[in-house]
DNA sequence: TAGATTGTTAATCGATTAACAATC
DNA sequence: TAGATTGTTAATCGATTAACAATC
């Protein structure tokens, strides 16, 4: 285990760090104080210095923080450049908008199959991939070795396809379903984005805001 | 402040609890101990009580709690009965997904107009809403008077967008972009979804199970 | 050198867990 | 009543913040 030491709070707020400092670089800024990025990011000097130290000192005492630098360390850290094989389960509005992002910028994974339960789908390209019907999955998976699967179909089929996956050698899940992957394949990662709990919580939060 | 006293991390549990014991009222289940629900959401039980009790006590000493009596408890505290006029802006694939999520099922959100600034899809139907124009959000708000609206567009003219939204009255957000609303704009309410982050979290964590 | 700012430890704060009395 | 399970307090654990010595 590399960085075992890093608590999963440090690790959550990293990829927000790296946003940051991709436009401060962005923006021509070559140097920043965590004071500076305090205020820019709306945490406490003292957190930020803290959260760096973990991987090291990446600073120089007197001058701050080199921008490209930490940006390309944090980079480093969080894996960016590589290409973890990846395929997409789910052809929907939102697998589309998902392999969008997946492409868009380098987040340490390649989309490099795309499958659909709806036989209408199958043939039509989605960023130069083929939509393939699930029929083919396990043999595309046999052949091709993925390690990422993104789930972006409902729950209700997930039971299934998820110990499918999980024999065919997925290691980790980027699992927008309800379906709770990680209480039944505990050996694999799953990272979970659950829309509608996020909606949730910003209706309690208007709602207690009001009174 | 209704509830005022309910930490970040218990508001954050609400929406899983409200799925999970939807899921056992589904299945019949009528009777449920913080123990037995603490084995299927891999919580302790303990945590579980505590959590419950923040908002009264919803349970029976030596029977348990009662799961469709708590699940509309868990409902109402996250107030998914409520209809806030929401507005949708940016109808590519992600808007027209996360639209799918709003109508879906109660949220304590009522989707009642959706923009995008491409001219081309004018007058396009998505769940029965036309999708209008930009050039149409300040009229259709001053007429309307939406609450919340959902951000689906890129970054980069969010900065305009935002100050004239906060002007018109409204009260939250739920931003899909990476631009940072809350530090703008303190006085109103944002839920950030950041996929990218999400992606970049499991691209760390890959990495490092992997050594 | 003096000033600035990090790296790092100790202090504080808050969240989770353990324990058990209350009670159904 | 006896058994089960909550409600609730105290103990523990971990994360954040404060402080300052180290050093560029």
């Amino acid at each position: 285990m590399k960085e075992s030491n890093i608590s999963i709070s440090v690790i959550k707020r990293l990829p927000r760090y790296y946003r940051f400092l991709e436009n401060l670089k962005n923006n021509g800024i070559a140097r920043i104080s965590s004071n500076e990025l305090s205020e820019r990011m709306g945490l406490t000097a003292s957190q930020i210095r803290h959260d760096f130290n973990c991987f090291g000192g990446f600073g120089q005492q007197g001058y701050g923080y080199n921008v490209p630098e930490l940006h390309a360390k944090i980079g480093e850290i969080l894996c960016v450049n590589r290409e973890q094989k990846t395929i997409l389960i789910g052809a929907g509005n939102l697998g589309k908008a998902v392999a969008n992002k997946i492409m868009q910028r380098q987040s340490g994974f390649k989309l490099i199959g795309i499958f659909d339960k709806n036989e209408a789908m199958s043939g039509t390209m989605i960023h130069g991939l083929p939509v393939r019907h699930v029929d083919y999955l396990e043999n595309f998976c046999i052949d091709n070795s993925p390690v990422c699967a993104v789930i972006c179909i409902p729950s209700n089929d997930m039971k299934e396809l998820t110990d499918l996956l999980c024999r065919l050698g997925i290691k980790s899940f980027w699992n927008f379903s309800n379906y709770d992957i990680a209480m039944v394949h505990p050996e694999v990662l799953v990272e979970n984005v659950h829309l509608t709990d996020s909606l949730m919580t910003l209706s309690f939060l208007t709602s207690s805001k009001e009174d």
